[in-house]
DNA sequence: CCCTTTCTGTGACAACAGTCACTGTAGTCC
DNA sequence: GGACTACAGTGACTGTTGTCACAGAAAGGG
């Protein structure tokens, strides 16, 4: 079992309580992943809650025939609110959890998070906090699929890369496809489009992002 | 305050112990519904858990333009884990509950609800069990949108409904294709088809469903 | 029984998204 | 530099879904 470092866990979780802490510290196990790692795989038995101490990952969703899409991200500070709900009793349901970059997670024997959520007051609050907020962000999603055509689903999913890596952001038009479920050749007539409009710059492997609000 | 009949409860609810169970009578209050009735609007604040003791209701969601779809259905012995998430800040997300029988539901305080997570082990795991159960049907939503076709998400709405309320399906092909987000003529012609197959006969204001799974 | 309303059926058409086929272009590895 | 590979751009076509414009059928109310 790897030290974890105290005052970046409080920096990160400044929410949770000292005793709380220190418990977690001495029970949880640190765990080191790469970028484009995968930390969950579909069908896989969670026995751990994941708390998030340094990097980004991405949540996503994939069915039967290999089709996949983006339910949202996960940045430092932050719990997979999944990893307490998923069980092993997941028939088709596909959850997958991967590494956008190199990543540091507390992992959270299960058990004890439950514990905690009687013994600790504030992991309580954490975790309701948690759900609702992934719920949320999930809420939003579903919205957009259900909703939206598919260029309106590509500005809010640049939007939502933007808030969480920034302007440039490193894709190709087929990831960008995969993730919103569609095609290549589609996602770059759409991103053309937006060009022209002066809101990006297209470049190989890469979107420079403008002024998407003004679309 | 209603009296609330403590052996009906502890029939619908039978995972909660005995000492919930009363204080639960004590603190809660009884709301009837009837049919087409309004549970929860858009954007109101919620104060309470509900728990559905009896009857049907729709939980569903409506963006800015009247677009809606559904979410899933709830059952009497369950109870509304939205409704413990949900708060004043929604800003866009409008999740709408209404009652398709006549219903009752027991209002639970929040702030007891949230005590009670601490206090009641049989609370917190029912709590837990609900968020679930309910983020696995949102999925299952989730999925049905995202990669099926207009054909297939019918069929799956069939079956939802078939499984909560029997095989005479009493919606009009507007209602249907209301939920689905879709238009009255797209759902008639799919219907058609499918009664072609013998999968179903179309009657006016209602469907009768006999075999699904042979399409 | 009419009259009105609501529900359903249908054909024609438009729009969007997915697919196919092919070109071009920028990197990378010998 | 030549070959190879991944990425990007484009036109043509298809299928599905949504829209429009009707027409007919069933229910209900005076």
């Amino acid at each position: 079992m790897q030290t974890i470092p105290k005052e970046l866990v409080h920096k990160k979780f400044p929410s949770l309580e000292d005793a709380l802490l220190d418990e977690l510290l001495a029970q949880s196990t640190l765990k080191e992943v790469s970028e484009g790692e995968d930390v969950m795989r579909s069908g896989q038995y969670i026995t751990s809650t994941i708390l998030l101490l340094r990097g980004l990952l991405k949540v996503y969703r994939e069915d039967d025939e290999g089709n996949e899409f983006l339910m949202y991200y996960l940045e430092a500070g932050n719990a997979c609110a999944l990893s307490m709900m998923c069980t092993a009793r997941d028939e088709q349901s596909q959850i997958m959890i991967k590494a956008v970059d190199d990543s540091e997670l507390i992992l959270v024997p299960s058990h004890l998070s439950e514990l905690w959520l009687a013994k600790y007051k504030s992991w309580n609050n954490f975790v309701i906090a948690s759900y609702r907020q992934r719920f949320e962000e999930l809420l939003q999603t579903l919205d957009s699929i259900a909703f939206k055509g598919l260029d309106e689903r590509l500005l809010f999913y640049l939007k939502r890369h933007v808030k969480v890596s920034g302007n440039h952001v490193k894709l190709s038009h087929q990831q960008i496809a995969t993730e919103l479920s569609s095609s290549r050749e589609v996602i770059s007539r759409l991103l053309k489009k937006l060009e022209q409009t002066g809101a990006v710059t297209l470049h190989r492997n890469y979107i420079e992002v403008q002024n998407l609000s003004l679309v």
